[in-house]
DNA sequence: CGGGCCGTTGAAAATGATCAAGTAGCGTGG
DNA sequence: CCACGCTACTTGATCATTTTCAACGGCCCG
């Protein structure tokens, strides 16, 4: 269970959901003269604001980027007027892992406020991945992980209902955001309601009802992009299921 | 484009939203000699009878396993009341991608038919990949495709309703199927309503309603687990959501 | 000051879920 | 071989949840 942290909970879905969060980086296990190797790779930072596009669906692969700064969210952004927001993505995150596979970028990516990434070319990485066991190791933890991230989705949009999806979404939230360093239980939400909907499945009015729901029985109080979570354990308890079984 | 190939269609959501399908495989663009070496990891091979489980949820990483013969439901089965298939896998498709970055397996995976698999100690595997660029290459485009792959249904639960849903289902068994030699229009299908229901987010009998619907309108035809695929093209139109736009 | 975006809330409508009943097919054991 | 029981599938009626449509307030920025 090493590199691998759960939100501990006494509801075994809850466990189950729980997005684990994992400080996996692609220097892990590397010497420090090999991890400047990797930073070599990295050298170039570019600079995102708020509201343009790293990349764009269908862009042939040329990079991988790694957040430094900001936030992020992928997505397709109307296609035929479809719109589905597939990841948010801050410090630390990668983007564009898809483009392995094809060769071309799968989704938009916009930055949700002024940012900064850093450029991987996927082909040198590859290169220096012979070289070093570690980097390979890393490269296919990271892939993996991204699977275990969509596939949490994939249960949350399948079985859980709006509210179970809300409070789904803000505990992952605040459970990446404590990686990080920051509060767990007060933060800002850098992406509208709308966003939310779509990423989780749900209109955005349906996004606004739950949060009034949230903010009646205590749960957490939003207002605005401002979240403050006041009963964590209560929110858990709402994905677990187990309040199916009672009648309120 | 190489290696990857989409259902073509007049609709540009439908191509989107196709499955890209790869002849993906851990051996492409090894010498013979190369090709025998990973043969070697890939000696065992491991019957599974219809209905038992391969691996269950939580057990400690040993192997990932390409399917060699009959099919395969991955997923979340009966965790308090929640079930979630997230995935089926048929010849040639990979188990257990996702015990890479956590080390214990995330999913169940039971066969749908008696069934034959191919063991990779994955361990092993690693140190392959760092005599060979070309299994490192390809195991990447595996995990990159698996992404993509993820990314897709979650589009689908997020964006489509329930008759769209099930034809993207379809269309995506169809072309599956037809990258491995069978009829593209006539087929039949492995697993139960209720776990298409559960894949893609709906009850089974909302599967039957959509079935009765495609029959009605000379869709498809479905009686039991056979398939007939009538009109892929209207198929395609459902998904693209222009139909939308008309009101029938 | 005005326009646009974002967020909130209400009422009506639509979609899918749930509950219920009945049918068809299959394998097993008498 | 048939009867039995089981599972999978189908269809109808009702119910619950979420979407849709609409109206309104706040805020920011030009």
């Amino acid at each position: 269970m090493n590199e691998v942290t759960f939100i501990q909970s006494q509801y075994p879905e809850a466990l189950w959901l729980s997005r684990s969060v994992s400080k996996l980086c692609l220097s892990i296990g590397l010497s420090s003269r090999d991890a400047e190797r990797l930073n070599n790779l990295m050298a170039e930072r570019i600079k995102v604001r708020r509201g343009s596009a790293l990349y764009r669906i269908g862009d042939p692969l040329c990079s991988i980027y790694a957040v430094r700064v900001g936030a992020f969210k992928t997505g397709i952004m109307s296609v035929n007027g479809h719109n589905q927001i597939l990841g948010f993505q801050m410090s630390g995150d990668m983007l564009g892992l898809e483009v392995i596979s094809t060769g071309y970028y799968g989704c938009d990516a916009v930055a949700l406020e002024d940012s900064e990434v850093s450029s991987i070319n996927y082909f040198q990485l590859e290169t220096l991945a012979q070289d070093l066991p570690a980097v390979q190791h890393n490269l296919s933890k990271l892939l993996s992980c991204e699977i275990v991230r969509d596939r949490h989705m994939m249960f949350l949009m399948g079985n859980l209902n709006s509210k179970e999806r809300l409070a789904g979404f803000l505990l992952n939230l605040s459970q990446q955001l404590s990686v990080l360093g920051n509060s767990s239980t007060n933060f800002v939400l850098k992406m509208s309601r709308e966003d939310i909907g779509s990423y989780i499945g749900l209109r955005l009015e349906t996004i606004c009802r739950c949060i009034a729901h949230f903010r009646n029985h205590g749960l957490a109080e939003i207002t605005g992009r401002d979240v403050k979570i006041l009963n964590a354990e209560g929110l858990r308890y709402l994905i677990s299921g187990l309040h199916r079984n009672v009648r309120d």
